[in-house]
RNA sequence: GACCCGAUAGCUCAGCUGGUUAGAGCAACGGACUUUUAAUCCGUAGGUCCUGGGUUCGAUUCCCAGUCGGGUCACCA
């Protein structure tokens, strides 16, 4: 781009970056040895009035200039603190070149610490040097503090450039960086847990042959050199379970799990899913271990001040309702008698949509979304679902048209989904081949027969007990942020 | 996918039933100011009014289509 082309502000930096250049002064650095951050400066100085010479370096976010004085903010990730220039301490030298610092600049400064006549800690300033000039102004709002909260003036709020240009929301906004510390502390929290339990963390395959372990659409790619479609995986499952035959009895992953599916406020194409597997325990000693963990995680979150109020208080055990009798009690009838065409009539009552085109799987999950599921706001266990509806799980131990799965749900949205994990091999081929017919008949989302998995199991999988949590869903429920983009740092956005 | 709403200066926004040269605050530029903090004061500059059609003597404004986004609902075990 010439300088032509640039508007009046960014020719306005550009100038400045060249004159810093006749100075003889690098507009790009190559680091500062900094003492202490705005943070750490502000606790050395204490309820003192005069303190020690600091060394502290960040972003100029403020700036008001006062003839032969200029007083700063100085911004990192820290926090924030003021920085005062005297001509008469600076040199005159030094001093004009301020005039080439720009709000957004990333420079570094060295001074001693004192208190103002305000009260605020302050650097003044006896040396400084830009570290990085900033050529393109950051929309920086005016800050003010009404009685002892941040107001913010004129700031950057357009929704669709802060997902678009997220470097340049989380700069300007310390609340939105926050946020997401809580995430990745409420993230090293899960994995404290697990960890703290003998679990070991893996890494498996996001390429995949064949996709399974949910039900979704895929993302489809195509490897060159091996020339194959290849789908990124719509779950870890069918993998983690391979591992367990292996021999690793307790094993977890946290990843990206893809589906070709809607954006809204709680979907996004990519997202983050913990599932873990223990050999040898079964879905209630899962629901026991869901508990807890839950209940470590909001400890994490609660942690973070903005957070605290919103976290809710998870009081173990939570309540546990049978899926089929929750649905009859709804409907007043018996859902697994009904035939496929009774329950398309209930399932057009209930205004599920394209109820004319589902399968009966289908059928029976959206009556149970449209009766049961939005009614559950505290986080409940939902136990038991039936055999058609979950092709992974092991019958239920005396009602072998059930299954030993359940799902937990907290503010009306799902969780975590866990099973008793089918391990019979023979079993296995039946539910697969019976899905493979369903997918013949139109159902996309079904799965089809996964020989490679179907061979591990047959070599003999231990039982064991499997649960996976939406990670991004878990830290909106727990902080109470209400759209998911806000929970990931780069959202899925069609493109400018 | 349905419905509603929005797009104007770098940022946040105003702009009436269509009418001369599209405004404000912040940011920027010039000036004053040696403890300010949404600093203050004086001055200056800054616009493809999202795109394309249409109606009209005349469109930022009205209509249609499109693009992108937001909200609500539906869908995604």
């Amino acid at each position: 781009m010439s300088t032509d082309e640039l508007n009046f502000v960014l020719k306005a930096r550009r100038e400045k970056h060249d004159a810093l250049i006749e100075r003889g002064i690098a507009p790009y650095a190559y680091g500062f040895k900094r003492t202490h951050t705005a943070a750490a400066a502000i606790a050395a100085l204490g309820d003192a009035d005069e303190g020690e010479s600091v060394r502290v370096a960040g972003r100029i976010v403020a700036w008001r200039g006062q003839g032969k004085t200029s007083f700063a903010h100085l911004a990192d990730d820290s926090g924030r603190i003021q920085l005062y220039f005297r001509k008469d301490e600076l040199g005159e030298e030094l001093f004009e070149t301020l005039k080439l610092f720009d709000i957004g600049d990333v420079i570094g400064v060295s001074g001693a610490l004192f208190r103002t006549k305000t009260g605020e800690t302050t650097v003044r300033v006896a040396s400084a040097e830009m570290l990085a000039k900033s050529l393109r102004p950051l929309p920086f709002g005016k800050e003010e503090v009404v009685d002892g909260v941040v107001v913010r003036h004129s700031g950057f709020s357009d929704p669709e450039q802060r997902y678009r240009q997220r470097a340049v929301d989380l700069a300007v906004h310390p609340e939105v960086r926050a946020s997401f510390v809580a995430r990745s502390r409420m993230v090293s929290a899960l994995r404290a847990f697990l960890d703290a339990r003998g679990f070991l963390e893996v890494e498996t395959p996001v390429l995949q042959p064949l996709y399974g372990g949910a039900a979704a659409r895929p993302f489809t790619t195509h490897h060159n050199a091996l020339d194959i479609p290849l789908y990124l995986r719509i779950a870890d499952e069918l993998y983690l379970k391979r591992l367990v035959v292996g021999g690793f009895d307790a094993v977890y992953e946290i990843g990206h799990d893809f589906r070709n599916e809607g954006v809204d406020r709680t979907h996004n194409p990519e997202f983050t899913m913990l599932e873990w597997y223990q050999a040898y325990a079964d879905y209630t000693d899962m629901m026991l271990l869901v508990e807890q963990l839950l209940v470590a995680a909001a400890d994490s979150v609660r942690n973070h001040a903005a957070y605290t109020a919103a976290v809710p208080v998870l009081e173990p055990p939570f309540p546990r309702i049978q899926w089929v009798e929750s649905l009859n009690a709804a409907l007043e009838a018996d859902v697994l008698a009904m035939s496929d065409a009774e329950l398309r009539k209930a399932a057009v009552r209930a205004d599920v949509a394209k109820a004319d085109t589902l399968s009966r799987p289908k059928l029976l999950d959206e009556l149970f979304q449209a009766h049961v599921e939005r009614t559950l706001h505290n986080p409940t266990f939902v136990v038991d679902y039936p055999m058609e509806l979950s092709p992974l799980a092991k019958p239920k131990r005396g009602a072998p048209e059930l299954t030993e799965r359940f799902e937990l749900f907290a503010g009306g949205k799902e969780l975590a989904n866990a099973f008793s994990e089918l391990n019979d091999p023979l079993d296995q081929r039946r539910r697969f081949e019976a899905q493979a017919r369903l997918r013949a008949a139109g159902d996309e989302e079904a799965s089809g027969i996964d020989e490679d998995y179907l061979r591990a199991m047959e070599h003999g999988m231990p039982p064991m007990g499997g649960v996976g949590i939406g990670v991004d869903r878990l830290f909106m429920y727990l902080s109470g942020i209400s759209h998911i983009r806000d929970v990931i740092l780069f959202p899925t956005m069609r493109p400018e």
